[in-house]
DNA sequence: AAAGGTGAAACTGTCGACAGTCGGCAATTG
DNA sequence: CAATTGCCGACTGTCGACAGTTTCACCTTT
């Protein structure tokens, strides 16, 4: 079945995937063929190494996955059926993305974070935002200026309506449009690939996370500042901004209780995994 | 050898495989395309895939593959006498690393950059190094002071011998044991991936690469702002010291003429594959 | 009963095989 | 003669199969 699988036995997603981008532009009259001025989305490649890397990063990211969990390739791959190859590829990227952790021969294991690690992972945040800030100021467009705003806005609503996993997400995505206003496309890519591990983290912690309306406005001062085109100003406040979440998420790490700390080996990061109990299968993707 | 590979379906064993003309000569085969230039021996021990790995870098980075060049995963894995799975793997990660762009569907190529994407990453580098100054300057040991003062020596002796290429190498050391003397790994894992792209583009300009002798001289600050825990000066120092690699670079990469630019598009930095002239095999591993 | 061995089960690392796609070339058409 | 369509070959995305390791449980020995 190499293609059209999509049927097997992967029930839980039933019609997901948009495939049709059914509210665009239909056009084109029975008899006239010419499509010239209809302009159609390309469609998604349903390239399954990112179905799957996406369902995991989520499944991770949402919970069901906990830290220091192994992953079974051939496990995975049946419930999903479809085979390994395209699964491990997948846990290959999430393991750069810093979600996974691959032990050679052993297979692929939940990261889990130690004190130190999140310490590390913080204060290079601050400093990639603080050179995002740097740039903006210089270079923000107004339509960077806008987009920052309706962000803004969306997570007051969410704070209001208490939807704190969404707020969690739409706030990473403000930093995330914050340094996309940098115009450096390394940076933005770079803060994208950390932004999964801060995620992790936050959603680690529990739903904790403060008072949300305090939350989504302190968000106010950066654009201020921003628009302000103050850069010192602006840096103060990101470097702040950030802080605060950094004491948070330190706090309640330090009662949880940080796991192992890793061996002073140099390369690789390594996180032991953790055996638990039962050692069951995944919890679903 | 791990498995038993070596002989899968090859009868001609031995160093040599299929096609691997064992001159290691150019020759243009009978359907007019293929050119592999130069010829490695069969891959032996575990790992494959970091063996893969490390020889295509090296390969990338000694200018034996050149920018928009395509990677054609059965022709590598023919040549390097072991399957595609390795093979693939390893390109995911020099993907990662930016030494590589996979186009879905087409393939690898060797990466190639803009003028705009040097910046970006000089820029990145620059924050980077400036953070890990920082850190350094209240953390580093007498270890760490000791290990720069020797990298030091040994950059001296490079110059001195004229030893360009090691030069280059030994630099790049230099600031990586910088940024280890920050005690922030996972900076020090950010930096060394984006080394990478920095080793690359200074192998792609050329040996030029200014005055070895004074090159290695400017590294001299670094160590003494650090050794007298200066913070100020040293942040300056860096900021210096990269900007300056970053305007012989510029320079010579606006000579040589700044390929395309990339798309407007958000996502993933893309690099148009310049199917130049006669869009040959590799060039040998 | 605890420590040490031993064997089977479970996984990962690799391999070779297919099938669907993409790019290019050539024949066809206006 | 230029543009368009169809065909052909080449290559990637996936799949299923094996072999070598590592893990785990059960059995034997002190």
């Amino acid at each position: 079945m190499s293609r059209k699988r999509q049927a097997p036995n992967a029930g839980p997603d039933g019609p997901s995937h948009s495939l049709g981008p059914a509210g665009a532009t239909p056009v084109v009259s029975a008899s006239g063929e010419t499509a010239a001025v209809a302009t159609f989305e390309a469609l998604e490649s349903t390239d399954l190494v990112a179905q799957v890397t996406d369902r995991l990063a989520r499944a991770i990211c949402e919970g069901r996955l906990v830290p220091g969990q192994r992953l079974v390739e051939a496990a995975l791959a049946r419930q999903l059926g479809i085979s390994r190859a395209p699964v491990r590829e997948a846990a290959r990227r999430l393991e750069q993305r810093g979600l996974l952790v691959a032990h050679p021969r052993r297979g692929f294991f939940v990261r889990d974070f130690s004190l130190e690690e999140i310490d590390d992972l913080y204060g290079l945040r601050i400093a990639l935002e603080r050179y995002a800030a740097e740039l903006a100021c210089a270079r923000a467009t107004e339509d960077d200026l806008n987009r920052l705003q309706a962000q803004l806005d969306l997570l007051l609503r969410l704070a209001q309506a208490g939807a704190v996993a969404d707020l969690v997400e739409e706030d990473l995505r403000f930093h995330l449009l914050f340094c996309k206003a940098s115009g450096n496309r390394k940076l933005f890519k770079l803060f994208h690939e950390i932004a999964g591990e801060i995620r992790m983290i936050i959603v680690l912690i529990g739903q904790v996370y403060d008072d949300p309306n305090r939350i989504a406005e302190t968000h106010r001062p950066l654009i201020e500042a921003l628009a302000a085109r103050d850069a010192a100003r602006l840096d103060a406040e990101v470097d702040h901004h950030i802080r605060v979440g950094w004491r948070e998420v330190r706090r309640f790490f330090a009662e949880r209780g940080a796991p192992q700390t890793r061996d002073p080996a140099q390369q690789i990061p390594e996180t032991a995994p953790r055996r638990g109990t039962s050692e069951s299968e995944e919890g679903g993707i």
